[in-house]
DNA sequence: TTGAAAGCGCTAACAG
DNA sequence: CTGTTAGCGCTTTCAA
């Protein structure tokens, strides 16, 4: 069995409260106390029992992480940062995956409320009814998505709509006119954005766009293929589109290559996150910097945990925009 | 605050054994008392201290996932599935991201013995030196890996060398004679493994080939690509190219594509893992049974935590041959 | 079937 | 600066 922090004190004599102060706030101990301690821990190799500690402090030092959807890959790295972060931290970061699935919502709050979880970070596509029910005392930042609940917290978001609102405006001084746009799901806050970006850009070199060259896809591979076929049904095919994020631009650029539709020469491709690496040609794209997000959402959290501290506040991160080789210039009078 | 098991007790008039009693072997508590004691349970929402039941049993009901390239789709899935069947079995799982990093390695180890982390699962590539250092209660699973260490560990993986041997035969039996073979790491299993099947088939048909048709990658995607170009450099280029995993053969592909090597009319094309989405077209590929090796792994190691029995054992699961678009048979003659 | 009581390993007043 | 002591919330003998 493991030593206890008795047995240390035992073999330093002195009692647990001072074992327990040079682990803790070693200023508080004598040098040589200290020195003596120590080399009784070092020695039988002491490690304090986290159990025993978060059970005291009723700190369980453990944030969780609610996410739909670990296979695309933006989330994957997202959870390598913020795993990797809290970690350094001294913090647990427990995946929920909640696969959008309103009794998974519900059982992770249990278990987030039981465990004593300290903190939670969200991600888009979570329902919204079951967060009354998180303990009131606790911490929650939001990555990119908006929460209707009493509870304050961190947003951190990138800057969609300025980001797309780039991409859009680089497409026209290609001399692009007919730009289609590929949305995300319908309500989902990073949705809007990145529609109002591409709008904003539409309205003001008054381009002549209507709802046709407007597809609403859900932020999966399938529905980018989908949104190809669509637009190749239209009369007049757009020479430009705009995925709303990578993962449906892949899967329109991988409908493209089927089809032998050249990309860029018949066909210009933006897409959003620069998380694609499979492509034959790099993908001309908004990267998300995810390392700063995810340094923004943990370092917000844990000191609101620590400075028990909440509130509402923003921090936007900006997007980068990378030029690939999807897209091509029109000849000024081409279409 | 919360309320805790003595508020409880007080509340339906009974003592604290009894409530603990009623969560947790009801069958030893009269139907009249388990009742009312529910009722109150129900009414006020209790839920145990989890912090509280793991310190005092000493079992975290924690498991740990060894992994070094989240990234990689494959894992991603293998992840998405663990952290799923544990949490149905009321463990939670904590992804422990290595890096292939020891220093990384030797801090998990530490946290994993100051938390009691009850179990272990461990992927590919990772260094053995600090697994003495564990408890030596720990229970161990691993996946598609050998481990040096005195620990007996139930060992999950896939029949690598059957089914690569199968998809290669499936090259021959399309006419091909120069198939090349693309490596994974040197030292890993599961690489050895799948090279040994490629060999079976090239010795059974006593193919002409010779060291020149085998690259060793890393398993990383941009291998792939430098595969391609390291055969094209070749004075004979080889008519089919197995490589140890989808995402080698994605890189592969999509340096095909740039190179306007037509996929499969010019080089056949085979990968394994069966985790590719990107393509224009279905990779012909080896598809591991992830949901399998996630239940058998899980299953394994929380019987063996709860039964309390160790044993090396090894349980092989089947990959699933599956025929896409990327390859093509051969008239005979044609080479 | 139930309750009383001890104690898991640690931290945090408080007193000295 | 250090020790004594109480107690976190729960489970588990042991006795009744």
């Amino acid at each position: 069995m493991a030593l206890t922090i008795s047995d240390i004190a035992k073999l330093s004599e002195v009692s647990t409260a001072t074992v327990s102060r040079v682990i803790n706030s070693p200023e508080k101990v004598s040098e040589s106390t200290r020195k003596k301690v120590m080399e009784v821990i070092k020695k039988h190799n002491y490690q304090p029992s986290g159990l025993a500690q978060s059970f005291r402090t009723k700190k369980s030092k453990t944030l969780a992480l609610f996410i739909y959807d670990i296979d695309n890959p933006f989330y994957a790295k997202l959870i390598k940062e913020l795993n990797k972060m809290a970690f350094d931290r001294d913090y647990t970061l427990i995946i929920c995956d909640t696969e959008n699935n309103k009794d998974r919502e519900l059982e992770y709050i249990n278990y987030i409320n039981q465990n004593k979880i300290e903190g939670l970070i969200m991600t888009e596509g979570i329902s919204t009814d079951h967060f009354n029910k998180l303990n009131n005392n606790m911490y929650l930042v939001c990555i990119d998505r908006d929460l209707d609940c009493e509870l304050p917290y961190l947003r951190v978001t990138t800057n969609n709509r300025e980001s797309v609102a780039k991409a859009i405006e680089y497409l026209v001084n290609l001399n692009h006119k007919k730009i289609a746009f590929v949305s995300g799901p319908k309500d989902v806050k990073t949705s809007i954005e990145r529609k109002n970006g591409y709008l904003d850009i539409i309205k003001k070199y008054e381009l002549p766009v209507d709802g046709d060259y407007i597809y609403q896809g859900d932020f999966k591979r399938e529905s980018g293929s989908n949104a190809l076929d669509y637009f190749l049904s239209l009369s007049e095919l757009p020479s430009a589109i705009f995925c709303s994020n990578d993962l449906m631009a892949e899967g329109l650029l991988a409908r493209a290559l089927s089809l032998n539709i050249d990309i860029p020469n018949e066909l210009s491709l933006i897409g959003f996150d620069g998380v694609s690496k499979a492509l034959y040609k790099p993908l001309t794209t908004i990267k998300q910097d995810i390392h700063g997000i995810a340094k923004t959402s943990i370092n917000g959290l844990i000191s609101m945990i620590e400075g028990g501290v909440k509130g509402n506040t923003v921090k936007e991160i900006s997007g980068e925009f990378l030029i690939g080789e999807t897209c091509r210039r029109l000849k000024s009078g081409e279409e």
